[in-house]
RNA sequence: GGCUCGGUAGCUCAGUCGGUAGAGCAGGGGAUUGAAAAUCCCCGUGUCGGCGGUUCAAUCCCGUCCCGAGCCA
């Protein structure tokens, strides 16, 4: 209909932190130009916490395609690079059938990697990890330090989840880290919006979104749950409610707890986004609608 | 009303045998290339409750007042 500047092929993203409206957004959006969503959420793969991960409801989903949301067990272990993986095939599929991709999330690394593209860095190895795990941190920089001195010099020593990671990509490509992160330098594989909320704003959606999730009942999804593998166990706000739930804080303090670390969450994800300087911002304010961020969305891309 | 214990950072509290103070949490900033809702780094001036007094010097000692908690009437 009208000449566009982004071809259909290019996938559209959206970002921004948790609670800001991303998905309401998204959901607006798609309708308005006929695009499926792809969640680049991290936790709104498993199926059995939609209250905990605020996963869209079924009338959304209904409403919209959407792929890699809930098809994925607690118990299973999950990662950037499978979600990833999984990811292109999607956005191919939609493609192939002659539809828009819209890709909305706020899980940066997650993000990254569909907006800029995978490394051929080796994949995480699972029995390497198990070794590390053994380990002092001590240690673990001693390794690095022979096996891959630069690395070292340009880490964090203090983060053992780096160092770990620097040790396992020379170990099992023999090339350091610094090889293979050049991939960044990519342009972004299509155009790309993020929320902005400011912080007093942001901080009331999310305590509404708590009672919300509470009301909904997150004390009893979270009971029903199984053992949840090492991913599903680092969802945000488990901790704290596995806590209410034995009786070791009250409801209270539990909503605030979650709350809190919420909000955290939402800190460093500002932060992670505010360095994604290519994506053009959307400003949220109490007053904004949805609908009226969509169409702004769909003014830009025209 | 009397006595006791408190009043120090947004919160919880250390501390200074008198030389104007520092932890945890909260908050802010940053990093981030296959566990990322993870992990890690950096950031602490505040009438030390008010007013007087002693002192070269008071947040610290003394007096008094205010506020809170407790005990005794």
């Amino acid at each position: 209909m009208v000449l566009s500047p982004s071809p259909p092929e290019q996938t559209i993203f959206i970002a921004g932190p948790t609670a800001s409206g991303k998905s309401a957004v998204a959901l607006a959006l798609a309708e308005m130009i006929d695009a499926e969503i792809v969640s680049a959420d991290a936790y709104q793969v498993y199926r059995e916490m939609p209250i905990l991960t605020a996963t869209p409801s079924s009338e959304d989903l209904a409403r919209v395609a959407h792929s890699m949301i809930g098809f994925l067990e607690v118990t299973e272990t999950w990662d950037a690079t499978l979600h990833y993986t999984r990811s292109m095939e999607c956005i191919r599929d939609i493609h192939a059938r002659g539809k828009r991709a819209l890709v909305v999330g706020g899980s940066g690394l997650y993000l990254k990697f569909l907006t800029h593209g995978l490394s051929k860095a080796p994949p995480g190895d699972a029995a390497l990890r198990a070794t590390f795990a053994k380990k002092s941190l001590e240690e673990l920089v001693e390794l690095l330090r022979k096996a891959d001195p630069e690395g070292a010099q340009a880490t964090s020593l203090e983060n053992r989840r780096y160092v770990e990671r620097n040790l396992e990509i020379i170990l099992v490509g023999g090339k350091p880290l610094s090889y293979w992160r050049q991939n960044w330098l990519n342009p972004p594989a299509g155009p790309g919006w993020v929320l902005d909320c400011d912080v007093d704003n942001l901080d009331q959606r999310i305590a509404r979104r708590t009672e919300t999730m509470f009301e909904a009942g997150v004390l009893d999804e979270v009971a029903k749950l199984p053992l949840c593998s090492v991913t599903a166990a680092k969802t945000l706000g488990l901790p704290q409610i596995k806590s209410c739930l034995a009786g070791e804080i009250t409801q209270e303090e539990c909503k605030k707890a979650v709350a809190l670390a919420t909000r955290q969450y939402a800190k460093r994800q500002r932060t992670w986004l505010r360095r994604e300087s290519w994506l053009r911002k959307l400003t949220v304010t109490p007053f904004s609608s949805f609908l009226n961020l969509a169409f702004q969305v769909r003014q830009d891309l025209l």
